[in-house]
DNA sequence: AATAGATTCAAACAGGCGTTTCAAACGGTG
DNA sequence: CACCGTTTGAAACGCCTGTTTGAATCTATT
């Protein structure tokens, strides 16, 4: 009687951009994201998304395949914007390893404001439901997989996999918290420092030197990178790197 | 009409430990701390304080109001559990970082299971809200600015103070990750793994060696903590800090 | 004992929630 | 055009939420 053939995980057509199934699944990543999963109304999100409510169940089943869909969606969207780096043989694993805190960084940060897809990536870490497991697998470990294997080129074998991997940790530790914390680390630092030391870029840097220089692949840290911008840090907002206020 | 002095944020009597206002702050900081502002719900809470509901509208007026006083006792009580750890004159810089990467690894971690205090303190840091101010400026400031002192002490005023906020937030980073995604690296590390490398006490010893190490103070990784305690946790799990299971 | 205020309680309130219903509209196929 | 499965739409269903009510109970002072 009440099974008539629903589409349930697949409607006839799920390829254009502007379907309704792709349009929720938008609007769903975005509010889930601002809000989380309880907070955020499958009312607000059909509004976003232009459909009825009843579309939610209709494509989805209810709130928590939806929300499950959206994570999923979110990370394979992201994978694809922002692939991991392919080095060609012999590249120095110096450069691998900035290249790689470089992709995470901007991967983690974003050029503008970061994208809804990392938020909402980001709640599932921080209080991981059932879509946790899958996002760990399909994007989080082969990531930190590829910098365990830099960071084992980097040291010639001289550690074991297990040191390895918490050196690794402490890379994505230092990064992490920029995400995840950003707001509080807002309220520490001052802004103008904010810009001049703490952006992607500089910050990609300045991780890269301070792990070669603990691996002691590198001059102790108050030199090279740190020193220099320093310099145009140190004595008030400086007008490098600011556009034009 | 309805003004009949309520008592709103302070009954007659509040000093025991037993009476119902501070029972509803307890509960109410484990509910916001396990399910979030949206999820908790003041039934439960006043189940769990084993009050009636109407308890928290006589209290603190509406749930906001509980949530925030929930959030002040909560880091008011951590700090009195974990206060900062004091140092005699003349103690060298490198015991007192070891000292505070200890101190506030165990504030996170905890001994045992992370109390409620934490985590609900960790939730406003991640999505703050009217709240996180007060923390930050009561809380983490002040932690924060000792960390960066024993940094300036170490580094002899090498560096400038921003350059040594940088370094802080590169120590705070590496012990916050554990907290924050503590989940997420359970999944990504053994379990044998994470008892032997990554508990509080020999975490305590590696942030600080890796930071000393970047710094210059110390022989580059590999060497020192890292190999001793390799010894123990390559091979299988070790018996050395296991109880008896 | 009587009184007055502070505190508790069961019950109810309005509103928003996820979900369901069922009829209307759509769009290709014979 | 008539047909039929697919997709949309407005409305409604329980249920649970935060909050309020007003009477009952307690506690301490007179």
């Amino acid at each position: 009687m009440a099974s008539i053939s629903v589409p349930k995980a697949g409607p006839v057509a799920s390829e254009g951009h502007d379907d309704p199934r792709d349009r929720i699944l938008s609007a769903a990543g975005q509010e889930f994201a601002e809000k989380g999963f309880e907070a955020a109304t499958i009312r607000d999100i059909c509004t976003l998304a232009t459909v009825n409510v009843a579309a939610v169940n209709y494509y989805f089943g209810d709130k928590h395949r939806l929300y499950i869909e959206s994570v999923r969606h979110a990370h394979e969207e992201r994978s694809q914007q922002f692939p991991l780096p392919e080095w060609v043989d012999g590249t120095a694993a110096v450069k691998k390893l900035r290249d790689f805190v470089g992709n995470m960084l901007q991967r983690m940060l974003g050029f503008d404001h970061p994208p809804w897809q990392v938020r909402l990536m980001l709640r599932e870490i921080l209080h991981p439901t059932d879509a946790c497991r899958e996002l760990v697998e399909d994007y989080i470990r082969p990531h930190f997989t590829v910098l365990c294997s830099i960071l084992d080129e980097l040291t010639d074998g001289e550690m074991s996999p297990p040191e390895v991997r918490r050196i690794g940790l402490s890379v994505v530790g230092q990064c992490f918290l920029y995400r995840a914390a950003g707001d509080v680390v807002g309220m520490l630092i001052p802004s103008n420092e904010i810009k001049n030391l703490h952006n992607p870029v500089d910050l990609a840097d300045y991780v890269t030197s301070f792990c070669l220089a603990a691996l002691g692949k590198h001059p102790p840290l108050p030199t090279e990178v740190l020193l220099n911008q320093s310099l145009s840090a140190a004595s008030g907002p400086s007008d490098q790197d600011v556009k034009s206020n």
